[in-house]
RNA sequence: GGCCCUAUCGUCUAACGGUUAGGACAGCGCCCUUUCACGGCGUAAAUCCGGGUUCGAUUCCCGGUAGGGUCACCA
């Protein structure tokens, strides 16, 4: 069988599209699960809208995503390439050139080559949707090329699918009307019909083709709002795919182990941010620490300008934010917020906190924090809260778990919220918990 | 408007003629942790409508309806 070749061919227009990476991933998964090979192209035909720079905000993107390609091409620096394809049909009068005024500029007089149009009914399989037939006598003879050396995009299209092996074009479904020209051009230059799989595209809350005006619609937005790369492919691949198990978690080579077209949907999919998000959750427990730990530190250096913290507290604190975190930038958010406080900072405590019950007075507490201590100072120290909680618990169970751990913790946090004392402790390490809570004694005493 | 595509909970989807129409996200409730978060359990919520075909249609066919895509000398 001949080599699986998929291709992305970006025009480099604008920013990278969730719909195009989308797009890529399928591209990608379906190449890689048949050991071919997955290109990229630039469709970069329109000078005037094209830039460098959107092309550069692609690739990295898709290489952010390690949605590696195998090869690179720019459509801008193939025109000698469709002239000769051009010059060929032309010979064959299966194209021809036509005199006519510019319309894009009025007045003048241009050469634009068309195709002769065999004005008949065409039918092509697509591997989502079944037959998709055509007349194709209303497209009649439409212009391939502005001139022999500007090619436009159906015919370069065609042209380099052909020339560069492509067997299998994976896109939106946008293009199933761009399909019946692209297969008359096919026949014109003897090139072989490629597989076709139309996805179905990516919808706005409106159910309306996803764009600027529906929000965030740019990879870099989500990747600058702190969404892992694991996650966007994780809820992309399964936003009109499924992979016929109750799975939701994949990895790339999961994806690419289970990718299959057949259970590709039809029907459009209605992005929603609040699945993704749940998505960025999971893998926040599973990503690699080195994924994390940048922004924290970053974060600790802005607001407490600590660029050397404790690397205990550091390591135990990842532990946390893995499973309070949504996406990367609840870091900066929560460790500017103070959710984090007690990590770097002995609290400043209020004595009326300490209360647990409202007759109570702070004093009241003083007996019980003092057998905390008592049982803590003889204790292994351990960076695992369940080592700490069992030097504890039988106690609190006896006297009361409110009397005994809401003291304890705020004491150790002087917050009304935070974690629980077992893991502040195991964060902290003992000695640093000792004092923290010696001092709450203090402060009590001399309320 | 022409052409093309699509149609299961609010959303993503499973069920390729026979199921109490299943799961996930979001929502709601309860439990756990005597704080917050995590977690666990539970609940509500759908086959667009009308005709066929069939013993039997979410499923197959036709027609409506609705939504979407596309109609360049853009890609």
């Amino acid at each position: 069988m001949e080599k699986v070749v998929t291709r992305i061919p970006p025009s480099p227009t604008g920013h990278l599209h969730i719909g195009t990476a989308r797009t890529a991933l399928y591209n990608f998964l379906f190449a890689r699960k048949h050991k071919g090979d997955f290109i990229m192209r630039s469709e970069d035909t329109d000078r005037a809208r094209s830039t460098l720079a959107f092309e550069e905000e692609i690739r990295e993107g898709l290489t952010w995503l390690s949605l590696t390609t195998d090869s690179f091409s720019r459509q801008s620096e193939r025109a000698a390439i469709y002239r000769s394809y051009l010059e060929k049909i032309i010979n064959e009068d299966k194209a021809y050139i036509s005199k006519e005024e510019s319309k894009s500029n009025p007045g003048e007089s241009i050469e634009v080559v068309r195709l002769r149009n065999p004005n008949i009914p065409l039918t092509f399989a697509d591997e989502v949707r079944g037959d998709i037939t055509f007349d194709t006598t209303e497209l009649g003879d439409f212009v391939i090329a502005r001139s022999l050396d500007d090619a436009l995009y159906h015919f370069a299209v065609v042209v380099d699918d052909f020339e560069m092996g492509v067997t299998h074009v994976i896109r939106g479904e946008d293009h199933i009307s761009n399909t019946p020209r692209q297969i008359l051009i096919q026949e014109a230059i003897g090139a072989p019909r490629p597989y076709y799989a139309h996805l179905p595209l990516i919808l706005a809350l409106d159910r309306s083709k996803m764009s600027k005006r529906h929000g965030a619609v740019a990879l870099y937005q989500y990747r600058d709002t702190g969404f892992f790369p694991q996650a966007i492919l994780n809820y992309l691949a399964l936003l009109g795919w499924n992979p016929g198990t109750p799975q939701e978690i994949f990895s790339l080579p999961e994806l690419i182990e289970a990718f299959d077209v057949a259970k590709i949907q039809k029907a459009g999919a209605v992005f929603d941010i609040e699945k993704l998000k749940w998505f960025n959750k999971e893998w926040f427990k599973i990503v690699p620490q080195s994924d994390i730990e940048p922004t924290l530190r970053a974060a600790l250096k802005k607001t407490f300008d600590i660029s050397t913290p404790d690397e205990r507290v550091v390591k135990n604190l990842i532990h946390l934010i893995r499973d309070r975190s949504t996406v990367l930038s609840d870091i900066t958010k929560d460790v500017e917020e103070g959710e984090y406080d007690f990590a770097f900072k002995a609290p400043v405590l209020d004595p009326a906190l300490i209360k647990w019950k409202k007759d109570e007075t702070a004093k009241d507490a003083l007996p019980r924090l003092h057998e905390v201590i008592t049982r803590l100072t003889g204790a292994t120290d351990s960076d695992n809260p369940e080592a700490i909680k069992s030097i504890l618990w039988d106690y609190a169970e006896k006297v009361g778990k409110g009397e005994v751990l809401w003291p304890l913790r705020v004491s150790l946090t002087g917050k009304e919220k935070s974690p629980d004392p077992f893991t502040v402790i195991a964060t902290l390490g003992i000695p640093e918990a000792l004092r923290r809570i010696q001092n709450a004694c203090d402060t009590i005493e001399a309320s």
